[in-house]
DNA sequence: CGGCATATGTCGGTCGCTGATATATATCGG
DNA sequence: CCGATATATATCAGCGACCGACATATGCCG
């Protein structure tokens, strides 16, 4: 199996089926909310990304239902699509902890090892 | 121009060249180091990516030089590169909380009585 | 002299994402 | 009643970043 790192839409996609099962369009409609407006999933990226993951068995298909008649598929998350979401999430995390360490740290003289000159 | 979010070999790129300039092989242990050892950035990705960075104008060629007899390009973060970075840990650095957060809220489903182990 | 570390590079293939397009129903304003 | 908008799912060509393998060359060590 792949543990290639997820891509940020579908990090996404994780993220918003973990409080919650959800369906499709109502997953665009959350990650537009999560991200506070800066991502827009597009149709073409989850409906792809949808079955590629049930493929994989990180999310499932809960039920299909029909609401205002319209049809809606509803995803939810399965255990395995949790454990590769909080294993993510803690690299990613550690990754960008060290980013901004570095970011932070500009050009500061700070400590340098023993006797160190300038 | 392209606003896509960096994938990971990308952004673990510009952080390691965040602090000092370095040179390809050298990012490549660099990389490894950041990561603990759970990312090898592969040649192929790498050259690949240092050539597009420059391209883009987020790192240049500081200098190329000769050590041991081994020729070396070392490339230096450009400012473009820093904002960028910077922006999008921001932005990851939300991602992460908020899949964290609801990470944890489904795992205390209910108050344990005191002193009860899992 | 063979093997390993150092050092840079190419290239075909894969895979996830983009953008466009298609289809269908419900709701609301004019 | 009709057109626009929102809801809802789906397909597909194309692109771009990454992967994996391969290629090339030098220095060092046993």
């Amino acid at each position: 199996m792949n543990e290639r790192p997820l891509q940020e839409p579908t990090l996404l996609l994780l993220t918003a089926l973990t409080d919650e099962p959800r369906h499709g369009y109502g997953l665009i409609q959350e990650i537009d909310a999560i991200s506070q407006g800066r991502v827009r999933m597009r149709t073409g990226t989850l409906y792809g990304a949808l079955d590629r993951l049930v493929q994989q068995g990180l999310i499932r298909v809960e039920r299909e239902e029909v609401v205002d008649g319209r049809a809606r598929k509803v995803y939810a998350l399965a255990e395995a699509g949790r454990d590769v979401l909080a294993a993510e999430t803690e690299r990613l995390r550690a990754v960008v902890a060290e980013a901004e360490r570095r970011l932070a740290a500009r050009r500061a003289p700070a400590i340098r090892p023993k006797g160190a000159l300038a």
